[in-house]
DNA sequence: TAGATTGTTAATCGATTAACAATC
DNA sequence: TAGATTGTTAATCGATTAACAATC
């Protein structure tokens, strides 16, 4: 199935699941795909053609079984399991990471932290104990960890990726501010704060 | 001129400024679309086509002068001038945003931070002091601050940005894992690490 | 039943790519 | 000159939207 679906679907689904956690919380029931576009923003007719894609999980007339659909949104993204994260680079970033709450509810755990600073080797942040980056390619295979965040400084960035993808990682979480090579079957997002701030300023008087 | 220019290619240039940056620290004074393209993993053609809307940058035969194209392009996303940033929070991630050095060369300056809780008011994060969240209006119009990074719970974001757009904000980089409802001229980027995890998971076997 | 909303088809809209004349 | 690469046009491709029959 995921080779005929256009990944620009793919990245609304947690957008979509997101939204409907909240109105859980909020206490509603069901909702509508107007319901749900007004708060995102998106055309309800949008809204109702990607769900299409994975099947009819709502009711003409009445809309969408919340806890339903969030049910079924985990499903097809696969976060209805836990999947255990590396973080590399124990800096700031790297110990705001390891101190967020809010990864577990939403399929993921922090596994393990690794730096090449001998400063911070061994010591611990949170529950966590930082290992040297030298055993990191060891700890993931034997793991079968599969998805890593990097929160290295740019010059490193691509050479912990390699090691990354060499121990079977799959999917990386690039805090770095650079592009990274990788084979097709790698997934990379990014995240630069100061590239999404340049993409407001053009349009600022 | 901002007009008619598709935000997906606004979206893109800070991309293409990250990479020629990269290139000129390591030395190189000429560049190609076809370069660029294949560092970034976007075709030649697309390059060529989104300069194209600001100007001819580039000499046939040759390509684009790096230089020049860096300096044309921190113009046209209005990045050849300091910003001054308002962060909104003083958690874990807050803390890490001021901490980090990469906003000065990229067009932006943290320029004060907020909190509500009685036990970070007051204390300091490296050169900044934590002000009181019922300062937050008042400095910002005073400072004429148009930009804010929200790092609050999701509970506080809505009332936050609120907040913030009463006094003249018109970018605001969200970090709180929700959709914020805000009104046309205002721009909004969001920050969701688990949602770009969840992007990828997908795609895992 | 009357009202509401889905899932889907067809039409529209917009973005990407291919190709090439111009020219450095 | 020969080779390379731009800027731009036209063709292709893909995504969004509008509309509506089906039906709860």
């Amino acid at each position: 199935m995921p080779g005929n679906i256009p990944d620009i679907v793919i990245g609304r689904l947690p957008l979509y699941l997101r939204a409907l956690t909240r109105l859980a919380v909020e206490g509603q029931e069901v909702t509508s795909s107007h319901e749900l576009g007004r708060r995102l923003g998106i055309s309800s007719a949008q809204i109702r053609k990607d769900l299409s894609h994975f099947g009819g999980f709502g009711k003409q007339g009445t809309g969408y079984h919340i806890a339903y659909l969030v049910d079924q949104l985990r499903q097809v993204l696969k976060v209805d399991q836990e999947w255990e994260v590396a973080v590399i680079g124990a800096g700031d970033l790297g110990t705001a990471l390891l101190h967020y709450k809010g990864f577990s509810d939403r399929g993921f755990r922090i596994a393990c932290v690794f730096d090449n600073s001998p400063q911070k080797i061994g010591k611990n942040i949170g529950e966590y104990v930082i290992h040297p980056i030298d055993e990191m390619q060891k700890i993931i295979q034997e793991r079968g960890i599969k998805i890593a965040m990097i929160a290295v400084p740019a010059e490193k960035a691509q050479e912990v990726a390699n090691k990354l993808i060499e121990v079977g990682v799959r999917a990386i979480l690039n805090y770095a501010p650079m592009t990274l090579n990788v084979p097709s079957e790698v997934k990379v997002q990014y995240i630069d704060p100061v590239v999404q701030m340049q993409r407001m300023t053009f349009y600022l008087t």
